[in-house]
RNA sequence: GCCCGGGUGGCGAAAUUGGUAGACGCAAGGGACUUAAAAUCCCUCGGAGGUAACUCCGUGCCGGUUCAAGUCCGGCCCCGGGCACCA
C-alpha cells in the first residue's frame, strides 16, 4: 500500500501543519468590511509542559475559531503567556536558574507542543506577559489610575513566616505553618496598593444583567461575590471613647431584630480591640492567638468561633440598655466596619457563640426553630412599640428612629473589597512607584517606564532578588533621591487586560490602538477553566471598565460569551508502604476486569505487586495520575487527541481520561478514512439527481442533512462537540449500510462523505485537510464553506407515534405527516397492544402530542 | 462555615421546550477471517421473569405537582469547584 492508501497521522499532520504556517492561513488584520469573531481561550502558565487541561482548553477554542472561519467570518485566535507567577520562582530556587530562564525554556517547548496538536493560532500575534514590551503599558496604566485617585496604599494583612522573615501565599501555608520551615504562621500588617474596584461595585453588579450568554452559575457566583444587601449602620454608643471611638459602629442586614441584641462584638483587627489588649493581657493573648493563623475566609469560617469578654460594655442606641462587648475571631475586619450586633436567636453564628458563652438569646421574630437559629423573616414580638411589624415595616420604623437620635441609618453594603495588587515577591511586573524618604510617593512618569525587572538574578527562597539589591532600589528623580518599590504586581493584573492587547500586540507606542480594540473588541467568545469563575473574570471585567474610562475601548463588557470547561479527571493507583500512600502513575499499572469490565484489581505492571485503586480524581501531581497528552499525540496523533477530548464529555463536564476512549478514536479516524479512499476507488459518478433516488438513497440524503442540521447546532449554539460527533459517526453508520455501486448510490454516499469531512474539520483538522484535497479540492478545508442543509431532503412522509395508556408506552402507530387527529386517535385506539389494555377500561381523554405521541387516559 | 455546580447501564455519556430512558462510543461475551497474532467485520449487551409475544422494575434518597417527571417543586444524602497571595 502507498501512503496514500492508509491513514498516516504523522505524515499527514505534519504536511498539514506545513501547509499552515506556509499560507499563513490563521493570521488575520482588522478589516471592516468583513464580519469579526474573536475567540479567546485562557492563555496558559508556563509550568514546563501542556497538561490535559490546556488541551481541552484550546481544542474547545480551536473548534468554536475553525467552525467560525469556514462560517466566512475573520477570526481571531491568539495565543500568549501569563508568565509571572510563583511556580518560577520555586522552580529557580530548586534547579537554581533564574525564573526568567526556566519561563523562557518552558514557552518555547510549550508554544512546539500547541503547534504540534494543529491549533489555528496566529501566531505573529504572541505576547508573553514577563515581556517588558507588555507590562510597560501595565506600569503605565496603575500610574494613570493613581492620577485618577483610584489607586491607594493602606497596611493590610499578609501571611508572615517569622522565621524566613517572608510573605507566604496562602497556597504556602500547610496546617497553618510555613510549607518550607514549618514554623507557625503569624498575620502580619505591612503598607500595600490597592485599587478601588468597589467604586465600580454596582456598575459590575449591574452588568451583569447583560451577559446573557454567560452561564447562569458563573453570573450568580459574581452577583454573590459581589453581595450587595440592603440594611443599616448602627452606633452603639460607648461611655468612654476608645481609641478615639465614642461608639462602636456596626453593619447589619437585620436592622427588624436590634431589640434582640444580646451584646456586640468587634473583629480581632478592631482598632478599639487593639487599643484595650495594651492594657488586658488577657485581651492582648487572644488577639495574638487569631494573629496565628491564615488570612483566607476558609479559615475563618470553618474555625471554632472564640471569643472574649473586653469587660466594657456599649449601650443599646433604642432602649440604652447596657450591652456586653466582646471580641470574637468569628468577625471579619474588612466587612462592614468589623464589628457586629449580635442577635443569638436570629443568628446561627451568633447563637452557637451565645450558646459556648451563657449570653441571652431573645427571640424578637415570632418564627419558631427548635436548637438553633430562626433567620427566617416574621412578625416582630419583644420588641415594644415595634411589635406586631412585618420586616419592611420594622426596618423602616427602626432606621427612623436611629436616623432620629443620629445613631444610624439605612444603607446599602457590597462584601466586595479594594484589590489589593501588591505582592512581595521578585517574578512580577514592578509597582511602578517612588518612594520618597519623607513619606508619600511619585508615580514613576512614562518616559522613565519600563521599570525593568532584572532579570539576571540568583533566588535564595528567603529574600526577594530586588529587595536584596539595593543599587536597584535607588534611584532619583528631578534631583531628589527616591526609593523604588520593591512589591511587584498581583499576576492577577496581567492577565486582566491581556485579551485587549492581542489586537495590537506589538505597538510600542500606546498601550491599546482604539481602532484596533474596538474593531476586535469585545472577545465574541472567551474559553477557560471554571475555576475562574470569579477572579479572574471579575478583575478583567473591572478592568475593561477602567479602560473604557480612560477611553481605551468603547464596549462595556470585556467577554460577550462565555464557556467553562470541566476539570480532566483520571484514575490514580497507591500501594501503602508503612501506612503512607505511595502513588503510581496509570502508566506503570496493569488493571484486572472482571466479566462485566469492573475493575477487579490491578498491580504494578514491572514488579507484578498489587495496588489499590485510589478512585477517579483531577489529575494531579499530587495522586501522581496525571496523564501527559504527549505520549497520546506521538502514538495515535493530534486528532485522535482532539477528537477523544471532545467526544468523551460536554465541554462543562469533568472529562475522564480512559486510553481505550483514545484507542477508539483512532479507530474511527481510521475508519474515516478508509470509507472515503474506497469511495474514491469506485471512481466517478454522475451527479445527484434528486427525483431518481431510491427509498434508501433518500433516507440516507435525509441523514446527510439532518446532520448538518444537527453539528451547526452543536457547535453554533449548544457548543455540545460530543453530540456533534456522535451524530457524525451515526451518519458514517448509516454510509456503510447504504449498499449498492449504482450512480445515485455512489452520489448519494459521496455527499453524505464530503459533509462528514466539512463536518469533523474543525475537530479533526488534519485528516480533513489531507481528505478534502483527495476529494477533489483545491482550496484547503478551513477556508472551505460551512455546509447548508438542503430543506427538500428533510422532508418526510410519514412519522411514527408512540401509544401511551396511562402513561406508559403500549405501542407504536404510523401516520402520515398531515394525517387528522380523529384518524390517530382512531389508529391508537385500534392498536393491537393498546387494546388489550384498554378493553376492560373506559377511555376518558386522548391526548395527542403532533410528531411524538398519543396517550389514551383510562380507568 | 458561606457561595456555585453535579449524581442516569460494567464505564464515558445521550435524551435541546415535561412526551419512546440509555443515541454515540468504550469495556465485556460470542462468532467470522487467519498457521497464529494484530487489524477488520458480524451478533449480544440496564435488572428480573417468559420458548416467545410481551410484562414488571429502573435516572442518588424521601415526598409532591401532572394525562405524562431524568427533566418541575419541597426536604435530605454524597461528590466536586470557589472563598480574595496557586493560576
Amino acid at each position: 500500500m502507498t501512503s496514500n492508501e492508509t491513514y498516516n497521522p504523522a505524515e499527514i499532520e505534519r504536511e498539514a501543519q506545513q501547509y499552515w504556517t506556509r499560507e499563513a492561513t490563521f493570521e488575520v488584520e482588522a478589516d471592516a468590511s468583513k464580519e469579526k469573531f474573536y475567540c479567546l481561550s485562557m492563555f496558559p502558565y508556563p509550568s514546563g509542559k501542556l497538561h490535559m487541561g490546556h488541551v481541552r482548553n484550546y481544542t474547545i477554542s480551536d473548534v468554536i475559531a475553525r467552525y467560525q472561519r469556514m462560517l466566512g467570518k475573520n477570526v481571531l485566535h491568539p495565543m500568549g503567556w501569563d508568565a509571572f507567577g510563583l511556580p518560577a520562582e520555586n522552580a529557580a530556587i530548586q534547579n537554581n536558574t533564574a525564573p526568567a530562564r526556566w519561563t523562557d525554556e518552558n514557552i518555547a517547548y510549550m508554544r512546539q507542543q500547541l503547534q504540534s496538536l494543529g491549533f489555528g493560532i496566529d501566531w505573529s500575534r504572541e505576547i508573553s506577559t514577563c515581556q517588558p514590551s507588555y507590562y510597560k503599558w501595565e506600569q503605565w496604566f496603575f500610574t494613570r489610575l493613581y492620577e485618577k485617585g483610584l489607586v491607594y496604599r493602606k497596611t493590610s494583612a499578609v501571611n508572615w513566616c517569622p522565621k524566613d522573615a517572608t510573605v507566604l501565599a496562602n497556597e504556602q501555608v500547610i496546617d497553618g505553618c510555613c510549607w518550607r520551615c514549618d514554623s507557625p504562621v503569624e498575620r502580619k500588617k505591612i503598607p500595600q496598593w490597592f485599587i478601588r474596584i468597589t467604586d465600580y461595585a454596582e456598575q459590575l453588579l449591574t452588568d451583569l444583567d447583560t451577559l446573557q450568554d454567560w452561564p447562569e452559575q458563573v453570573v450568580t457566583m459574581q452577583r454573590n461575590w459581589i453581595g450587595k444587601s440592603r440594611g443599616a449602620n448602627i452606633r452603639f454608643p460607648m461611655p468612654t471613647a476608645v481609641a478615639g471611638y465614642s461608639h462602636i459602629e456596626v453593619y447589619t442586614t437585620r436592622p427588624d431584630t436590634l431589640m434582640g441584641v444580646s451584646y456586640v462584638s468587634l473583629a480581632p483587627q478592631h482598632p478599639v480591640a487593639l487599643e484595650l489588649a495594651e492594657k488586658n493581657p488577657a485581651l492582648q493573648a487572644f488577639l495574638q492567638r487569631c494573629n496565628v493563623q491564615k488570612t483566607s475566609e476558609a479559615e475563618l469560617a470553618s474555625m471554632e468561633k472564640l471569643g472574649i469578654d473586653t469587660g466594657l460594655s456599649v449601650e443599646h442606641p433604642l432602649s440604652g440598655d447596657r450591652l456586653p462587648l466582646w471580641v470574637a475571631n468569628y468577625v471579619l475586619m474588612d466587612y462592614g466596619s468589623g464589628a457586629v450586633m449580635a442577635v443569638p436567636a436570629h443568628d446561627q453564628r451568633d447563637y452557637e457563640f451565645a450558646d459556648k458563652y451563657q449570653l441571652p438569646k431573645l427571640p424578637v421574630v415570632d418564627v419558631i426553630a427548635d436548637g438553633q437559629a430562626s433567620t427566617d423573616k416574621g412578625l416582630l414580638i419583644n420588641s415594644g412599640e415595634y411589635n406586631g411589624l412585618d420586616f419592611d415595616a420594622a426596618f423602616t420604623a427602626i432606621a427612623a428612629a436611629l436616623e432620629q437620635r443620629g445613631l444610624g441609618a439605612a444603607t446599602i453594603n457590597y462584601r466586595l473589597r479594594d484589590w489589593g495588587v501588591s505582592r512581595q515577591r521578585y517574578w512580577g511586573a514592578p509597582i511602578p512607584m517612588f518612594n520618597l524618604p519623607d513619606g508619600g510617593e511619585i508615580p514613576v512618569p512614562l518616559e522613565r517606564l519600563p521599570v525593568l525587572l532584572p532579570e539576571d538574578v540568583v533566588m535564595d527562597g528567603v529574600q526577594s532578588p530586588l529587595k536584596a539589591d539595593a543599587d536597584w532600589r535607588r534611584d532619583e528623580i528631578d534631583g531628589a533621591e527616591v526609593e523604588r518599590e520593591t512589591d511587584t504586581f498581583d499576576t492577577f493584573m496581567e492577565s486582566s487586560w491581556y485579551y485587549a492587547r492581542f489586537t495590537c500586540p506589538h505597538d510600542d507606542s500606546v498601550m491599546l490602538d482604539p481602532q484596533l480594540a474596538n474593531y476586535w473588541l469585545p472577545v465574541d467568545q472567551y474559553v477557560g477553566g471554571i475555576e475562574h469563575a470569579i477572579l479572574h473574570l471579575l478583575y478583567a471585567r473591572f478592568f475593561h471598565k477602567l479602560m473604557r474610562d480612560d477611553g481605551l475601548v468603547s464596549s462595556p463588557e470585556p467577554f460577550k460569551r462565555l464557556l467553562c470547561q470541566g476539570m480532566v479527571l483520571a484514575e490514580s493507583f497507591y500501594r501503602e508502604i508503612d501506612g503512607r500512600k505511595q502513588w503510581l502513575a496509570p502508566s506503570e499499572v496493569s488493571v484486572v476486569r472482571d466479566a462485566k469490565g469492573r475493575t477487579q484489581s490491578a498491580t504494578e505492571t514491572a514488579s507484578g505487586e498489587p495496588v489499590f485503586s485510589g478512585g477517579i480524581t483531577k489529575m494531579s501531581k499530587s495522586k501522581n495520575n496525571g496523564v501527559d497528552p504527549q505520549a497520546s499525540i506521538d502514538r495515535y496523533g493530534a486528532d485522535t487527541v482532539r477528537l477523544f477530548t471532545m467526544f468523551a464529555a460536554p465541554p462543562e463536564q469533568t472529562l475522564e481520561w480512559s486510553d481505550e476512549g483514545v484507542a477508539g478514536a483512532s479507530r474511527f479516524l481510521r475508519k474515516l478514512w478508509k470509507m472515503v479512499l474506497e469511495h474514491l476507488a469506485d471512481g466517478t459518478h454522475a451527479d445527484l439527481d434528486r427525483g431518481a433516488l431510491t427509498a434508501p438513497q433518500t433516507d440516507l440524503r435525509r441523514k446527510t442533512h439532518t446532520t448538518i442540521a444537527k453539528v451547526s447546532d452543536d457547535y453554533g449554539r449548544r457548543n455540545t462537540y460530543n453530540t456533534a460527533i456522535a451524530a457524525v459517526m451515526e451518519l458514517l453508520n448509516s454510509v456503510a449500510k447504504l449498499d449498492g455501486s449504482d450512480e445515485q448510490s455512489r452520489a448519494v454516499r459521496g455527499e453524505a462523505l464530503s459533509t462528514s469531512v466539512l463536518l469533523l474539520a474543525p475537530v479533526a483538522p488534519h485528516i480533513c485537510h489531507a481528505l478534502w484535497h483527495h476529494l477533489g479540492h483545491a482550496e484547503a478545508v478551513a477556508n472551505a464553506a460551512w455546509p447548508e442543509v438542503d430543506e427538500r431532503a428533510l422532508a418526510r412522509s410519514s412519522v411514527q407515534l408512540m401509544v401511551q395508556v396511562n402513561g406508559k408506552v403500549r405501542g407504536k402507530i404510523e401516520v402520515a405527516v398531515d394525517a387528522e387527529r380523529e384518524h390517530i386517535e382512531r389508529l391508537a385506539l385500534a392498536e393491537d397492544n393498546t387494546q388489550r389494555f384498554i378493553a376492560e377500561l373506559t377511555v376518558r381523554k386522548v391526548i395527542v402530542v403532533p410528531g411524538k405521541l398519543v396517550n389514551i387516559v383510562a380507568n
